[in-house]
DNA sequence: TTAATCGATAACAAAGTCTGATCAAATGAA
DNA sequence: TTCATTTGATCAGACTTTGTTATCGATTAA
């Protein structure tokens, strides 16, 4: 019985969390292996059937499921101690955070930095995704905290305002020299997902401007690359171009929307990992506005 | 981080209970080696001094405190889950019982023979003392359970009734042939710690009887040896004598006194540990009423 | 000073744990 | 069906952790 540790118990909350036995291994850091023979010691130990087999999976059995609603609360509140006596510096293990690409190009320099300051130990895993496909990700466990543009409200979800960074209307230096809206430009945005594609489409609808064409690129670098090369203008991020802004390659063509594009940092409403809540607290304290 | 175990803060609780690195590696029944190097370990992970030299002591830091204090629940908790888990038949470990010489010849024998029946895992050791320094083990963590007579009223003690039973005035089969108290008997008692001493000198004060002298005995199982031998007249529980009774080897001499000697089990008020909770749960379900 | 107690340390033994390479069963697609 | 994929089990071996015994230096009390 005693020698069961904790990380034995970790291993049956993210089996739990994640549904099988290999994505707890990926989730962990080790192998799938590796979790069989954690989940065997602890059966063994208890005497008890945790999961049974159904079809190719394991699943909870009543007395398994049970333990691990038991364990869960204890488990953040032994993890929260450990890290409360360490003062946090002592955190580690691996955080796996999702971004939009916007967001990632905003938010995440200066806390990634903030992060590995203060919290050396503490590994990060960025991905770079789409908004829906973070918060689908969130809630099943494969991230942990999600950086994303444009206010989310989902069921499940906790999130807390970054600020908001103006967005502007450029073009390249040669397309404003040839006369910039003067000449019916083509018009480059994000697929509709964004919210900058609604900032887009309010511009347009006021009818100051009739584009040529509306074209889009799922990639903003690219399409700043595209807009750069005299592609046509586009509604993008103010930090995002604010250095090509200076060296001229960019310029800005219409007058800067009202609207501006609010940040998020996003985590699971049930989320208990005192890690990530620490790093979801230094999150909230980010002032990304420009 | 991960690799702390259940059994790193069983160890911290330990120590600061029992005071000593020695003590607790006795408690937990390994060596004081093994403890100092579960506290190494403890201190090495966190980044944190947890125990501070003080003379030929360790005493806890104020960070160690504070994190003992925290994960003395959450330790509990754990227990308590995994014990549920295995409905209890899973219990291991040890469990010191301190015990009365009459409340050992009176309620161990069933209680020991159940514990055995439904907690295989549980080793149980027994030892047998004065009330007065049972009760000082009991808060100092060297015992974890106390079988005793007569009730007990101590701050920091849990106590639950057991039932009681009879007094019985006997003397030996020749003595009782030879006339009884007709003839001035020695009177034997235990020391004045035991509620039968108060019972034996009730019934002097009585005046029904002079004795022609009153002895002590600090062993009960002496006395009844002393008694059985024609040595003179004792209180003694009925359980304890009733086959001596019945074989004739003794012989009631004078009416049962009307006061009964109790019997209770006593646990630390502050006791977390569920197994210990289960044992008194146990305990508290015996019936020892004669 | 002597004896006793406290905890640290080293050397060795024992037990536990992880990994990488399979294996068998179940599932889903062609 | 057949084939490819996914899921977890198993095993051998290397490696790590953990515990024990015996000893040490430091501190305290007699």
């Amino acid at each position: 019985m005693k020698r069961i540790a904790i990380y034995h118990l970790e291993t049956l909350l993210w089996i739990a969390r994640l549904g099988t036995f290999r994505a707890a291994a990926e989730r962990l850091n080790t192998t799938q292996p590796a979790i069989s023979a954690r989940v065997r010691e602890i059966e063994e130990q208890l005497g008890i059937a945790i999961f049974r087999r159904e079809g190719r999976n394991m699943v909870l059995t009543a007395r398994g499921r049970r333990l691990v609603k038991e364990c869960e609360p204890l488990w953040a509140g032994f993890e929260k101690a450990l890290l409360t006596a360490s003062g946090f510096e002592g955190a580690t293990g691996t955080v796996r955070i999702g971004s939009g690409e916007i967001a990632a190009a905003s938010c995440l320099p200066a806390y990634v930095q903030e992060v590995e300051r203060d919290l050396p130990g503490v590994t990060l895993e960025i991905e770079l995704d789409l908004t829906a496909r973070m918060l689908q990700q969130l809630l099943g466990g494969m991230i942990d905290m999600a950086f994303l543009a444009g206010p989310v409200a989902s069921p499940g979800i906790r999130t807390v305002g970054l600020g908001a960074v103006s967005l502007v209307w450029v073009a390249g230096q040669e397309t404003v020299r040839a006369g910039g809206f003067a000449q019916n430009l083509p018009v480059w945005s994000i697929p509709s997902h964004s919210p900058l594609h609604g900032v887009t489409l309010e511009t347009l609808a006021q009818g100051v401007i009739t584009p040529r064409s509306i074209s889009t690129c799922n990639n903003v670098r690219t399409l700043i690359e595209i807009i750069s090369g005299g592609g046509g203008a586009a509604v993008l991020p103010e930090p995002m171009v604010r250095s090509l802004l200076a060296s001229g390659t960019l310029a800005e063509v219409l007058p800067r929307p009202v609207r501006k594009i609010q940040f998020e940092a996003a985590i699971r409403g049930t989320e208990s990992d005192p890690v990530v809540l620490e790093l979801f607290r230094r999150a909230a304290g980010l002032r990304i506005d420009s």
